[in-house]
DNA sequence: AATTAGCAGGCGACAAAAAAGAGTGCTAAA
DNA sequence: TTTAGCACTCTTTTTTGTCGCCTGCTAATT
């Protein structure tokens, strides 16, 4: 275990260099609170911290770096997470409290509002697929071979799509399709919509397969679909990092790939928050970032997961600050919400 | 004007700057078919054509490289557009058969052929909001106090968007919605929905301003909302004049703006492609780059414009073949969704 | 009059060498 | 245990020199 000292130490180099993306000398972080003694003593403490593998040098005579060994200490026990200003609580709670008719526009208020005060990059997506139930199904026929299918999902998401028909379809059968769905389907997880239904509705209940083939194959899609959102791309190029080509590069290509991150922001851990650093990241192309992910919720259904993408020397205090004072002002809309789903159930108890 | 040799040396020029990038000497152009002299003698048409302002030096004693005078006279004039692979000729043919049930997804997967057949970035963009006309509306309650409204277009689009109430709504103000709404809106201009609309409905028809006020703010927002796609970003990194983190940079901050690009594509000329050079660009930061822009439909129904993102030396001929052959396969389109209209035409007559 | 061969000169690109600067490790003293 | 001091290492920046490319010009040729 470090003694306090070599904490200090390493905290004030991770710090700093945070700040400055310069190795740290033992002149710079002297005299800092808690380090009232000569360079000497922090090169020694220093040479320590750098045989436990806390830090490194770029090359022989420079100054250090955390390691990521040292990010993750900093993170897991040094880490103070009050940095935040009343201007910046202001901003978001202003933010917040704009109007939204769908949830998903909420995810991404608070994706672009995490990405202005942090000035990383953010992707956002919705909640994971397996854990949305269907609570409703409406089928509405918009001419004789086009029906729309609307999907309301337990916490509060709404997923359309179009559905086109080789043949033409009539009230009589939307009506039916609409009883048939919603008896088979309210409650279940919106993933039940797949193959073995379009079997079971074809063989078993005797619908024609031109009818329910479009059908599932449009609604599986439209499930499956994952709506990632980008925001702040260019303000990470602000960084001294990218003066390497090599980094920005990578970074575009990242950006570029829709399904890689998608699949890092559903590949998360139980946990609401979460850090990736540098190669603690699955993927090849995120080993010279890192990421911190934040599943936010209202109430204890899941609305999407954002990501803030970010250089190894993040500020992850200010992060961590910006994504738990966001979490307590979600958690504020859960009556209003609540209040919706009470007149949803309402609606439902009406037509059965 | 340019006599028959300096037009060919001027092609050669900006054809083997195209390619290689690299400033373009009288040596690396002999020898090609039409230029059988000696470099001396294209080195003194070199001159000239320098003089005139066709092409340019880097330093003083450099290879020639196009001006953006030399570019447009390139395109205006000299521009061969058969440029185009049989195996090309399949991939675009292929991919323009995938079977789509919005038009919008077509939009998409022709902006996406065109970027991985040029290997530039595209962005594209929905169809102009002032010639979409509204061909039908339908109201759907979902929950009492939850509304959803579909527009379906002239042009085969299909628009909807969730509105939210305080207080219930009942099947039968949903009713006559739709009959209104109908009535005074068919034919018309997707942007009449709009604030005279809302007073109209309000101060002569006498509907309650909380039942109509949120019907027209959300379907003005999601009639007005430009859907920015994006693909290919990565592919311009390889090229050699991503070098200058200047470059990379401005471009990263281009692709971050979507409201730029909507801008961008929705300001074209009448012309179906347009060719936008350098400084011929509106957009400050795009004064580096040549951006092409084709505005694509089926029959004579707009429906959206790409728009290809590149270098100055961008493979122009390559890419307007490219356009034309795809504005040829679309124009295919045109007779199945002539049957779709008519489909969508009975539905209309069934109901009146 | 148009074309060409040949050559001097200008400039960038690259490499090697030199100089400057920053920070460490170590030693010896406090 | 801490500190002052210094030699040493390595990067960064600047300087110098060389090489090669390409042009413009001149004089000769067609």
């Amino acid at each position: 275990m470090l003694d306090e000292r070599k904490k200090r130490v390493l905290q004030a180099i991770v710090e700093e260099y945070i700040k400055t993306a310069e190795p740290v000398s033992s002149n710079a972080i002297m005299n800092l609170e808690g380090l009232e003694c000569s360079s000497a003593t922090i090169r020694n403490e220093m040479a320590e911290l750098e045989k436990l593998g806390y830090i490194e040098k770029t090359h022989i005579s420079s100054g250090r770096v955390p390691s990521e060994k040292g990010y993750r200490f900093y993170v897991d026990e040094l880490l103070e997470d009050d940095k935040i200003t009343v201007d910046e609580i202001e901003y978001i709670s202003d933010k917040l409290e704009t109007k939204v008719n769908e949830l998903e526009d909420l995810t991404q208020i608070a994706s672009s509002t995490i990405s202005e005060i942090t000035h990383y990059t953010t992707v956002s997506i919705g909640p994971n697929t397996d854990v949305q139930l269907i609570e409703n199904i409406k089928f509405v026929l918009l001419s004789p071979r086009m029906m729309m299918a609307v999907i309301l999902t337990d916490n509060g998401l709404v997923k359309e799509t179009i559905i086109k028909f080789d043949e033409d379809i009539t009230e009589n059968q939307v009506n039916t399709l609409n009883y048939m769905f919603n008896n088979k389907l309210k409650g279940e997880p919106i993933t039940k919509i797949d193959k073995p239904l379009e079997k079971y509705l074809v063989d078993e209940m005797k619908y024609s397969v031109n009818l329910i083939k479009p059908i599932i194959v449009q609604m599986k899609k439209v499930v499956e679909e994952e709506k990632v959102h980008l925001e702040g791309a260019k303000q990470l190029f602000e960084l001294p990092e990218f003066n390497s080509l090599e980094v920005a590069k990578n970074f575009v290509n990242i950006l570029d790939e829709k399904e890689l991150m998608a699949d890092m922001l559903n590949n998360g851990y139980a946990k609401d928050i979460n850090i990736y650093i540098g190669e603690e990241n699955e993927k090849e192309e995120l080993k010279d970032f890192s990421v911190v992910t934040f599943k936010h919720r209202i109430g204890n259904k899941d609305l999407g997961t954002i990501g803030i993408i970010g250089p190894k020397r993040m500020d992850y205090s200010k992060v961590i600050s910006v994504m738990k004072y966001i979490s307590k002002k979600l958690s504020g809309y859960s009556e209003e919400n609540n209040e919706e789903k009470e007149g949803r159930e309402n609606g439902r108890r009406k037509k059965e």
